[in-house]
DNA sequence: TCTGGGGTCCTAGGACCC
DNA sequence: TCTGGGGTCCTAGGACCC
């Protein structure tokens, strides 16, 4: 391992509530959660604020209402997230070519390559190396306030996984250095569960057999832990609780499935009603697996049941596919297989054993020859509905960035009743004032996310 | 008013081939 | 006539992460 501690891991705080309240300035200072608005949403991240009420990512939506119910309930805005997202990896990228990110919000930056690397080699002891690393890091973090106005908290060590947990402990807005040879001693105390890959399954299996730190695994040695855990998993455990961690960066990771899926609001019970369902997600799929200019051989339908049991059907085709009627067609075909009595509350369509690109589809040209042929079964037909937009009939989503031709931009408060609340403020306005619409108000539309700094540079944010 | 959506990696059994 | 073992692919499920 390393002795100059040249691997980043950065960690933004609080992302998508934070991108919310740089957004929308009455919100700031106050408790923001981000999710599924639905009756079976779940929070996707909670603000600082409204985490003091105990509110935490993956709690029910509905148990976070209870706990902290003042709170701003906001829906996510992924093109937003998406946009602050790839400032920061931009920022990232210009500290090191190595840059792995692992989500939007967190990413591992290896200085060793790039523009610090010579700085790092001639550095004639660890500690110069260490105050050369945590020089950048801060500069990285200034960088990334001025450009987006968020927080980032970083954790500077000799490997991925100190670095990691260098970061948790830097939260909020902080640095860490682990130094390299402490890694043991920083480890020895810790719960089991600090460490990525022991989840509540592993936790509960270790706590079973006495071991509940860090100090409690390294002791058991290799050979408990695989007997406990599994080869891979045992095997890594250990490795993990010596401190022992020689994982490179790695950049630019191919996806290797694509998937969508959809939770209902009401159980499922209908055939017909399923199989339309799974239609329009294998056209959901195939357009994302399309955008990224992929295809796939694997097409596997997710199905999970009244009582929460989940299971997954699988076929593997021929050669690679992007066509939507051969993903729909075989996603179909899986459902068949399933015992859907009581009900489906998710369903889901993914595509894996992704190619690059596209080959001659034999396969759809096949199944499309046998279709017109009248060997194949009769699929109905998927009749293009022209349906005219209804302007009373409008969704409006708390949170959802719109423009009034008068009032100009603003975002949705809140709808209800043939209302809808919206509050005119911008990431660089002050605190807007609330206004409300009829749903169906034509001076009203939706728009899009706003830069966290102005173009122009007005304004303060 | 229980439990999202998008992923990764691992395991284990059976088929199939040499 | 019986008895192998190894490798790879496919499928299903589970744990985990953000």
């Amino acid at each position: 391992m390393r002795t100059v501690p040249s691997i980043i891991h950065l960690d933004m705080d609080a992302f998508f509530a934070a991108v919310e309240q740089a957004s929308k300035p009455s919100l700031r200072g106050k408790p923001v959660i981000v999710g599924g608005l639905g009756g079976r949403g779940v929070v996707s991240t909670a603000s600082y604020e409204a985490r003091r009420f105990g509110v935490h990512s993956a709690m029910p939506m509905a148990q976070a209402r209870r706990l902290c119910p003042n709170a701003a309930f906001l829906t996510g805005r992924f093109d937003a997230y998406r946009a602050n997202s790839e400032i920061v990896m931009a920022l990232l990228r210009e500290r090191s070519p190595l840059v792995e990110p692992l989500s939007l919000d967190e990413a591992f930056v290896d200085l060793e390559a790039g523009p610090y690397g010579p700085a790092l080699a001639a550095a004639t002891t660890p500690a110069e190396g260490a105050q050369l690393v945590l020089a950048v890091a801060e500069d990285l973090r200034a960088d990334i306030v001025e450009r987006t106005g968020l927080t980032a908290s970083v954790g500077v060590a000799g490997s991925k996984l100190m670095a990691k947990i260098a970061s948790e402990r830097a939260k909020p807005d902080g640095l860490v250095l682990i130094e390299p040879g402490s890694e043991r001693s920083v480890l020895a105390p810790m719960p089991v569960r600090a460490l990525p890959g022991i989840g509540p399954a592993t936790e509960q299996a270790l706590r079973r057999a006495g071991l509940t730190t860090v100090a409690d695994l390294a002791e058991a040695g290799f050979e408990e832990l695989v007997g406990l855990l599994g080869k891979a998993h045992g095997a890594g455990v250990f490795q993990m609780a010596i401190g022992w961690d020689e994982r490179p960066v790695v950049p630019d990771r191919d996806a290797k499935s694509v998937s969508v899926e959809d939770t209902f609001e009401v159980d499922l019970a209908d055939r017909e009603r399923i199989l339309q369902e799974i239609e329009q997600l294998a056209a959901r799929c195939v357009r994302r697996l399309r955008a990224a200019g992929r295809s796939g051989r694997t097409v596997v339908l997710k199905v999970r049941r009244f009582d929460f049991s989940t299971l997954t059907r699988s076929e593997t085709l021929r050669g690679p596919t992007d066509d939507e009627e051969v993903v729909a067609a075989t996603a179909r075909r899986l459902a068949t297989q399933v015992d859907v009595t009581g009900g489906v509350r998710l369903l889901g369509v993914g595509v894996a054993q992704l190619a690059d690109y596209t080959q001659e589809d034999l396969f759809a040209q096949l199944e499309r020859e046998e279709r017109e042929s009248g060997t194949a079964a009769v699929v109905e037909e998927t009749v293009e509905e022209v349906v005219r937009v209804d302007p009373a009939a409008r969704r409006w989503w708390p949170g959802q960035d719109v423009t009034h031709r008068e009032f100009g931009p603003g975002w949705v408060q809140g709808s209800g009743v043939g209302r809808v609340t919206v509050r005119f403020e911008t990431p660089y306005s002050g605190v807007g004032r609330v206004r409300t619409f009829a749903v169906g108000d034509e001076e009203l539309e939706a728009s899009g996310a706003l830069p966290l700094r102005s173009p122009a540079g007005e304004g303060t944010g």
